[in-house]
DNA sequence: TCCTCCAGTTAGGCCGATCAAACACAAACG
DNA sequence: CGTTTGTGTTTGATCGGCCTAACTGGAGGA
């Protein structure tokens, strides 16, 4: 039997709360999670008829062995993402907290490994004082704005590529034909065609027409206005 | 008046249908939604009502200026997300899209703009076959087993930091006193004292006290077993 | 023309998460 | 030994998101 993400919360608030060093209550819980008394009560209850955590009326709630495991892979899932989100790429304390917390429940072991190991990887080069890194903080901490996707650009627009999302296949087509981040776009029209429509524009002089996939997957920067 | 989470994903989905060049239906719409008619259909009303799209009776789909807008914002944070976690990260393409699907309801601006910096930094570094991005790749490819923070660790029990989960203050005194990455720990033990308890443990022949927020912030490698 | 089939809608119900309000318990205090 | 105070529970209701089942509209075929 799955648990829902909202009683997975409720797993990992105890767990928190155990190790802040204090007795989990229900009034602790309220606080924790921001909601009233009778909501806890109710989602104990759920818990306790999982085998998750042992709660009698009027007492204390303890995890159980299985509750602490449980809950001890939620909780590390939210402090890794919550670690990386702030360390690596700066987000506020408040928002890397929010992120991990719904993020937290959809990640698998596998992919939580890659993003530790990743994680640690920078650290390292943090300690080793990497050049390159302090090039990435700076990336970051002055930002451009936000690119628009090539098919949702105004007819006779121009702007210059900001990324390419794309995969694999139409990835490699793109960037073999020269679609690369920088290099400006002009003179974008859309005219009816294939389904989606046709997208023509020109890029270092040669006219060139795209589908709306591939149009949808090149992000331009809009000419600062 | 702002979106619920899920509505936003209908909003998101019909911007997707008329970005692969189809006109959005509900049948469309069911598909690419996982839910069933009925669903849709209640959706659509709640987006009608809120100005963001036009939808008569047994009519199409279609999108308002404002509603395009705003289901604009939420394909880039979706695209940029997944994006970063597919090329970046190497999570799969299923798994990518999960998680950005969650997220791309949590981040500000802000927040998307220090991501987007980010992805596309470390793109231009993959551009210039730099030597650090092999590494940290490799280091995604062969991953660790997971930690257990210190204060979890079973008495007596040894093991190997493998990287501190901590915040300013906290972070400083625990590097500065030699808390760092591959440091053996032994002798784990737990006492009562403070509230939380009192772990004791040796690093290097020194004896060392912590209290649970220190022992909750250090995580261990188990020796292999 | 009428029928059939598919798309879309409506009605009614379920479930999980939540709340407010009323109630029950337990511990401390006069 | 009652009373008070704060903590925890129960009850009944709402809300969002979803489903099934039954119904309606519309377009093409017999």
């Amino acid at each position: 039997m799955s648990l829902t993400a909202r009683v997975e919360d409720y797993l990992e608030a105890v767990l928190d709360i155990e190790m802040s060093g204090e007795v989990a209550t229900v009034t602790q819980l309220t606080k924790n999670l921001g909601v009233t008394k009778a909501t806890v009560t109710a989602a104990l209850k759920k818990l306790n008829e999982s085998g998750l955590l042992e709660h009698e009326r009027y007492g204390d709630v303890i995890l159980t062995v299985e509750g602490r495991g449980k809950a001890l892979d939620i909780y590390r899932r939210h402090e890794f993402l919550a670690d990386f989100f702030m360390r690596i790429l700066g987000f506020s304390r408040e928002r890397a907290h929010n992120v991990a917390c719904v993020m937290e429940h959809e990640i698998d072991e596998n992919t939580e490994r890659r993003l530790a190991a990743f994680t640690d990887a920078l650290a390292q080069a943090e300690r080793n004082n990497e050049v390159w890194l302090k090039y990435l903080r700076d990336c970051m901490d002055s930002p451009n704005e936000l690119p628009t996707p090539l098919c949702l650009m105004g007819d006779g627009s121009s702007g210059v590529i900001a990324r390419i999302t794309a995969q694999y296949e139409l990835r490699r087509r793109l960037s073999a034909a020269g679609f690369l981040p920088g290099v400006d776009i002009s003179d974008i029209r859309k005219s009816e065609g294939l389904p989606g429509g046709v997208f023509t524009f020109s890029m270092n002089g040669m006219g060139i027409k795209f589908g709306i996939a591939e149009a949808s997957a090149v992000w331009l920067y809009q000419p600062s206005k």
